[in-house]
RNA sequence: GGAGAGGUGGCAGAGUGGUCGAAUGCGCCGCACUCGAAAUGCGGUUUGCGGGCAACCGCAACGUGGGUUCGAAUCCCACCCUCUCCGCCA
């Protein structure tokens, strides 16, 4: 959601960040509108004005026993009332029109975020590791069955986009989730959440996926959404309060399933365990105060990196062009894990800074320091990581010329005596 | 699922048709007292929108949305949420 105020200071400026976006110009149509519902807000309490009056003076002049006086004020206020509706009507057509234009609207791309249409803008700022690529090579998707990660199985009751993992490959995915969520709690400083799977629509509203992005998401028959990320609970957990001065940053993480019904990506990434309809990811959110904002994202992208250099996975840090961030998003790094069976770069973390955006939608404020009065807070998001993607980079890093996998050493504690993971086992 | 109680400012908590945007307490801010602090006293302290250079003025908001009324925190209806008891249940 954006401020109205910022559009009407500088029109110009909110069409450029829109442009970088691939959008039409909005500013002038939003202003047309927004300045014909003040008219009618002014018109409105015109007439509100003067039925309170004639209320308060009908009021005082039944107290003194003049119901002359009294009678004509109520004929008064009579005659007002059968063209207020209609006024007040009028405003609020236009202000829910306008609230409906500005809630489809993305962020506006920060300064420093380069222009560009699509993923071929983004920017590498960083690699690490060596990204290996053995010509034994083979894709996860090829490997992984007869380690028992299962589409087959998974399909038969399910669908496409779906997998049933089985044994030691079980275990392999839980120790990674295990692994990060200790990762993150006990060295990066974020609490560990269990929050709710199935939210309400204010909730998907507040981070941003409504009302555009609907078809994205699964609906239970009573009218609930199933998260598409933890992202979504998280960052509600502030949601219509005020958090004090906010010295401290509020840093959140949790593991959940996510649930996403892949609408626009049919035919893509349709092999394998890449893009399923239901995943699990440790997210990391954070609540912080404005002045905060720069060093959580670079805290956050930070903790996300530094888990995929525990696993000894290797990747790269991108840079998100402007046309190439999702809506909610001011600035976004996506972290990119090498799988020597495709040969390239695949998205494991993506990690973004959302300024107000989502805070006006939840409408959660804090009180700055030293200033009167409520600021939104800031909000950031990120994978930490995703944990089915990094299963397939574990797979596909660690695998050996005979078809089996060595589990990465920083998983040891969580696998159980299990240090390889051999075919039909 | 059934029965009951309730949702009021940063927090607690009064208020059951009209000078109520809302008592009181706590918290917070300022001032006084003090060497300083505590305690005490005095004053201030909701938010959003619109208008105005400003002082300030107007409108709206007592869970949400409707309704009754000249007038609603207060009465009626629907929905959401919380609590208590019963039933069911991992």
């Amino acid at each position: 959601m954006h401020d109205l105020r910022a559009l009407r200071d500088d029109p110009a400026a909110f069409d450029a960040g829109l442009a970088r976006r691939g959008l039409a110009p909005v500013a002038a149509e939003l202003l047309a509108l927004d300045e014909r519902k003040r008219a009618a807000a002014t018109k409105a309490q015109e007439g509100q004005a003067r039925r309170n009056e004639a209320s308060k003076l009908i009021g005082a002049a039944m107290g003194r026993g003049d119901s002359a006086t009294a009678e004509a004020l109520k004929a008064e206020v009579a005659a007002l009332k059968d063209k207020l509706p209609a006024l007040e009507e009028e405003e609020r057509t236009l202000g829910a029109e306008l609230d409906a234009a500005l809630a489809t609207l993305p962020n506006l791309p920060a300064d420093d975020v380069p222009d560009g249409a699509d993923e071929h803008g983004n920017v590498e700022l960083a690699r690490w590791g060596e990204p290996a690529r053995p010509n034994t090579a083979q894709e996860h998707a090829d490997l992984g069955p007869p380690l028992g990660l299962e589409f087959d199985t998974a399909a038969a009751m399910s669908g496409a986009r779906f997998a049933f993992l089985r044994g030691p490959m079980a275990r392999l995915h839980r120790a990674l989730a295990q692994f990060m969520l200790d990762f993150h709690t006990s060295q990066r400083g974020y609490v560990e959440c269990n929050p709710p799977l199935l939210v309400r629509d204010e909730a998907v509203y507040g981070t941003g996926q409504l009302p555009k992005f609907a078809e994205d998401l699964f609906r239970t028959t009573d009218g609930r959404w199933l998260i598409p990320t933890a992202e979504v609970s998280l960052t509600n957990s502030v949601r219509e309060q005020i958090l004090g001065d906010l010295a401290q940053p509020i840093r959140l993480t949790a593991h959940t399933p996510c649930f996403r019904s892949e609408a626009g990506a049919a035919g893509k990434d349709t092999r394998g365990f890449i893009r399923q309809h239901q995943f699990e990811k440790v997210e990391l959110v954070t609540i912080c105060k404005a002045e905060d904002r720069q060093a959580e994202h670079e805290h956050m992208v930070r903790s996300a990196e530094l888990a995929l250099e525990a696993l000894e996975l290797p990747y790269r840090r991108m840079l998100l062009c402007a046309g190439d961030m999702g809506a909610g998003a001011k600035k976004t790094y996506d972290l990119e894990v090498w799988l020597p069976g495709q040969g390239a770069y695949r998205e494991i973390s993506s990690v973004s800074w959302c300024g107000e955006f989502q805070a006006r939608r939840m409408n959660a404020r804090y009180r700055p320091e030293g200033q009167k009065g409520t600021a939104f807070v800031h909000t950031l998001n990120g994978s930490g990581l995703a944990v089915g993607r990094t299963l397939v980079a574990v797979l596909e890093n660690y695998q050996q010329a005979d078809g089996s996998v060595t589990v990465p050493a920083v998983l040891a504690p969580y696998m159980g005596g299990i240090d390889t993971l051999t075919p039909g086992a």
